[in-house]
DNA sequence: CGTCTCGTTGAGAGTTTTCAATGTAAGTGG
DNA sequence: CCACTTACATTGAAAACTCTCAACGAGACG
């Protein structure tokens, strides 16, 4: 990420974060509420998923630490959200509500810089994953998954989540597993 | 899109622009090629696709009129696309150069804003693409695509397209029409 | 020790692809 | 304008992939 950002700027920039504690399994960001804040992951690990009409878990992010998490859909639009963001470890987060983002624009504008980047990386994983759900199997999708993300991150979630994240269902998560082992 | 731009710096804005008119069937960027420029869509529609290897091809996003389009992955990265964008229609586009672009958010910082929200707009609809294709059937997925799209679009644009957009084959996306048709 | 959640396994069913054949529409050169 | 070619769409049968449901096993935790 590169933006500069001096001593002087960061100390003014932290003023407008608020910091939170987050135990596992607490939510964040509740499903069907409004919300008005991203979090920066400063330790732990959260994830972001809805939940479909039959009940399934699609998880469409995690956020280990230093990576930044939220609704954006119902943070652009003010509107109720449709996913859920809930610490699957106990974490600490600092949040930075869209009012509190407009200010620290306004007192240093290479945030604005910062923020654009930001995103763009976002769009650029989440269209790469748009690509691998359409042209990779379930087993690529598995691998891919295990050699993008670290071992700490796999070997700290269960495996229900990688399947959510992955788009199968745990049952065949597992049974890939068990016959990419036999090989 | 709610950042307000006067005349006066809509005139500076242009300026780092460049016109290019696009047949059918003309490539903007080639797989494999560098990519220095976005390009704004003013008539026509563009469509972004990668080839796996097998030689399918997978859309990842259409750009009709007023929309924007490029491979962001090279572009931010500066390294060889994997996507290639292709005029469906006969276009006439606008390119930024990501130089021109530094240039312009010097002159009219306004401008950064504006991008920022451009990318977390498709940032948006690029998660829910993601969440669609897990949670979706592919019936429900082409019914969604013919809901969102233009029928301006789906006229427009050969079947298989659209079956490279949805994420399946023609012959599937085929056999589901005529399923639905007999409903 | 129960209880709960998670992971594994198997059989059967549903969805989607593959392959091959055929039909149809659209562009091209004469 | 016609004949030719090419790309696109449709259909069917068989195969591959993935899910569902139900049963069972293992570990975590109170």
């Amino acid at each position: 990420m590169k933006v500069d950002i001096s001593d002087e700027e960061m100390q003014k920039v932290i003023t407008f974060f608020t910091a939170k504690s987050l135990q596992k399994k607490d939510i964040l960001y509740r499903e069907g509420s409004y919300v008005d804040s991203m979090a920066f992951v400063c330790s732990g690990c959260l994830r972001a998923y809805s939940v479909d009409e039959n009940g399934f878990e699609h998880i469409v992010q995690f956020a280990p630490e230093g990576w930044w998490i939220t609704d954006m859909l119902a943070l652009l639009q003010q509107q109720k959200s449709t996913l859920q963001v809930e610490a699957i470890a106990d974490s600490e987060v600092l949040l930075l509500k869209r009012s509190e983002q407009e200010k620290m624009f306004e007192a240093v504008p290479k945030m604005e810089r910062y923020f654009r980047i930001l995103t763009e990386n976002a769009l650029c994983a989440t269209r790469q994953r748009v690509i691998d759900s359409m042209s990779l199997s379930a087993k690529e999708r598995y691998l891919n998954f295990c050699s993008t993300y670290p071992d700490s991150l796999l070997n700290a979630i269960p495996q229900k989540y990688v399947a959510a994240y992955i788009g199968v269902t745990p049952e065949f998560l597992s049974k890939m597993r068990s016959q990419l082992y036999r090989e």
